[in-house]
RNA sequence: GCCGACGUAGCUCAGCUGGUAGAGCAACUGAUUCGUAAUCAGUAGGUCACCGGUUCAAUUCCGGUCGUCGGCUCCA
């Protein structure tokens, strides 16, 4: 590097040779002036350096916040950031994805600032970036109210309106936490202790009369935050453990445009229109009971029929794959809890013993012991395995109070849950046999998206697992030879296992992208140890078999939620719990409407027929608004020629057609599984 | 469990600063017999989540309990 110029790349291609210390800024601009009120910040790539590409970063949020990145790879700065090196220059606009998080970051920002101004006793934590937005926490006596929030936001609108440049500055660290320190800015001082080197300078920023420990980078200045809307409150545990003190979080969300902020908030409204638990209602396929008690759900008819051709299904497929069927206990004796581990290691999920007779019983949080014991019940020898034992089972686990949602986290649920005992030699071929399952499962439900993670254990957190390093590490290795043989991209989350072993998690993508953890395989070397389970070999030798847990619905009531939500409430013709409604259109109808209903239900359709004394349109509509596939309407005239008028869900009248056209097609739909109608 | 908000007819919601409640839809009854998303009229329906306190008087104010919602933590 010449001690005068650098030479500054830009993606064109072309190669500026510019004076040490000239900013993104001034190079844009020299491009472009209008280039240069466009960027956000900039992305260099020293020269030089091994050109690595960003991945998601392994440390903590926090840690990727205020740690200074190696020097080589490529990284976001401000656009007034001197250059000191030669590199390559990218100016990021606000059309980029990367500017989203920036303004976002800016915006909590200016979020701080506006909470200092109006409460100025309040003590910062760390506001970073979201996905959907930004939050900020603050630690203040007196909680805010949402009469706050409105202040907040006024003020923030101050903050932006007076234009204040986002300025980096340094300050030796050892300063930096005297002051903190002094101010009882006891956050502060943790996340400079935490993300700082001790003899460094630590890097501020400033707008106006607000200062925060900051890495950056950050829109040039704060009338950049064009368009933001402070969002909700909530608490927020300080460091996320809840033995520490609580914490104010405040929540909004940020956008480069007004436009792009009212498309967000609509989006929202769309995923609140798909709510399971508003559809729930609205078709009325299940209810909690405040009665009964939180996290415990009631299937109506509506919802039990969905889950019945759900079950139906899997058990089918269960069978043609060479599975088993069981049935287990809902409550045990906890001596068979303690031989599991789970007293140990898992009891705070559980529900409180029940004393009979003169034993303890436990209600069983999962299914494994059960199938364990069955496996037990005689002999087995390698001809006999695998052996693949399923069960819908239902299992009921100690969530705390508020911590339930609807038919995503309840008390009480369903597992498709099934047990594969094999040997050692057949694990990885059934641990791949089970992923294949579990994609014509969410294929077949309508899925086209998932993401698999490998959820292995925290080695440094080892009174929440059971079983040693060589057993663990073997475990690992062979679940991550399956993905990768099957060339699976997954991403290894540690500290997720069960605690009896690791496990390949499938989460699928719903129809507003949001993401839920429903399908498992699980790796299990612990239990048939724990539970002395054998199998004699071919060299007549005694072995222990492992074991391979595994759900794919995961929870037969989440998977539901899911489904509800993924087709906003239009389930496909196969599933819907109401196949076609039958119009007549008077009275004189009604003996036809009679004909129709017993040869659809003849031929396998689920019916019903509106024969009350209402006008056409209103029948029409109420089976339109419980989303009802088909709806066929008829009078005189189909009557006399046998046929049917054919209104199809998102597509309307359809003209007549002969009933056994009708019959026929649909059938069809029902024997393929189609999404279409 | 923790922080915040909320809880009025089956559903969606009104009900100003305390004077024991109202609408629309749904339900029921009657009239109407109708060609692709709401026919008209009438009737009935609520210990205002529950318990306690303040008050002459509580749906309204206060406290507690239960539940719901948004987060935190946790998790299928």
């Amino acid at each position: 590097m010449s001690q005068n110029q650098i030479s500054i790349s830009l993606p064109d291609g072309a190669v500026r040779q510019v004076p040490y210390g000239t900013t993104p800024f001034e190079i844009a601009h020299s491009i472009s002036p209008r280039l240069a009120a466009a960027s956000v910040v900039a992305r260099i790539t020293p020269v030089g350096a091994a050109s690595h590409a960003l991945t998601d970063n392994e440390d903590s949020p926090e840690a990727a916040m205020y740690s200074a990145v190696s020097a080589s790879a490529p990284r976001l700065v401000d656009l007034s950031t001197p250059l000191s090196e030669d590199a390559k220059l990218e100016l990021i606009t606000e059309k980029d994805p990367e500017a989203l998080k920036v303004v976002r970051h800016s915006a909590a920002h200016v979020m701080a600032t506006a909470v200092l101004e109006l409460y100025p006793e309040t003590k910062l934590g760390h506001g970073p970036a979201t996905d959907s937005g930004f939050f900020y926490d603050f630690y203040r006596e007196k909680p805010f109210t949402p009469e706050d929030l409105t202040a907040i936001e006024a003020k923030m609108a101050e903050v932006i309106a007076r234009d204040e440049k986002f300025e980096r500055i340094h300050e030796p660290r050892e300063q930096a936490l005297a002051e903190f320190e002094k101010d009882g800015d006891f956050m502060k001082t943790h996340f400079v202790t935490k993300f700082t080197e001790p003899g460094s300078e630590v890097s501020f920023y400033k707008n106006g009369h607000f200062t925060d420990f900051c890495r950056g980078p950050h829109v040039p200045s704060t009338a950049r935050v064009k368009a933001v809307k402070v969002t909700n409150l909530a608490g927020a545990y300080w460091l996320g453990d809840e033995k520490n003190p609580q914490l104010q979080r405040i929540y909004g969300t940020a956008f480069f445009s007004k436009k792009d902020l009212d498309e967000h908030f609509a989006r929202l409204e769309e995923a609140a229109r798909r709510d399971h638990r508003l559809l729930g209602k609205q078709l009325d396929l299940f209810s909690i009971q405040e009665l009964a008690g939180p996290g415990l759900i009631f299937w109506h008819p509506k919802g039990a029929i969905i889950r019945k051709i759900m079950e139906d299904w899997m058990r089918d497929e269960c069978l043609r794959r060479g599975y088993q069927l069981v049935y287990t206990p809902h409550v045990m004796r906890a001596g068979l809890w303690e031989v599991s581990g789970h007293t140990g290691v898992y009891a705070k999920n559980m529900f409180t013993p029940m004393e009979l007779d003169d034993s303890e019983y436990r209600l069983k949080p999962m299914n494994c012991p059960g199938h364990i014991l069955i496996y037990k019940d005689s002999p087995k020898s390698y001809r006999d395995l695998p052996a693949r034992y399923a069960e819908f089972g239902n299992v009921y686990r100690y969530e705390r109070s508020g911590t339930m949602q609807g038919l995503l986290r309840v008390r009480g649920f369903t597992q498709d849950d099934a047990h594969i005992f094999c040997t050692p030699g057949q694990v990885e071929s059934e641990v791949a046999a089970c992923i294949d399952f579990a994609e014509a499962v969410l294929k077949t439900f309508g899925f086209n998206e998932f993401k698999i993670e490998l959820s292995s254990w925290d080695p440094n957190d080892r009174a929440h697992y059971l079983g040693g390093d060589d057993n663990w590490n073997l475990a690992i290795g062979s679940l991550e030879k399956v993905l990768k043989e099957k060339g699976i991209a997954y991403k290894t989350i540690p500290g997720e296992a069960a605690f009896y072993g690791p496990k390949i998690d499938i989460k699928l993508v719903d129809a507003l992208g949001r993401l839920w953890q429903l399908s498992t395989v699980q790796f299990d070397f612990n239990l048939p140890a724990r539970f002395e389970l054998e199998y004699v070999g071919e060299d007549g030798e005694r072995h222990q078999p492992v074991m391979v847990h595994r759900a794919l619905f995961g929870s037969v009531e989440r998977f539901f939620g899911v489904l509800i939500e993924h087709y906003a409430g239009a389930f496909p013709l196969w599933l819907a719990p109401v196949q076609i409604g039958l119009v007549p259109i008077a009275e004189r109808h009604a003996a036809y409407a009679e004909k129709l209903e017993a040869e659809l239900k003849a031929a396998g359709f689920r019916v019903e027929s509106d024969v009350r004394n209402e006008k056409m349109n209103a029948k029409i509509r109420d089976f339109a608004n419980l989303k009802t596939p088909y709806i066929l309407v008829f009078g005189d005239k189909e009557q006399e020629a046998g046929a049917v008028s054919v209104r199809t869900r998102g597509k309307g009248d359809q003209g007549s057609m002969p009933l056994a056209d009708f019959i026929a097609k649909a059938k069809n739909l029902v024997a393929t599984q189609s999404t279409e109608l």
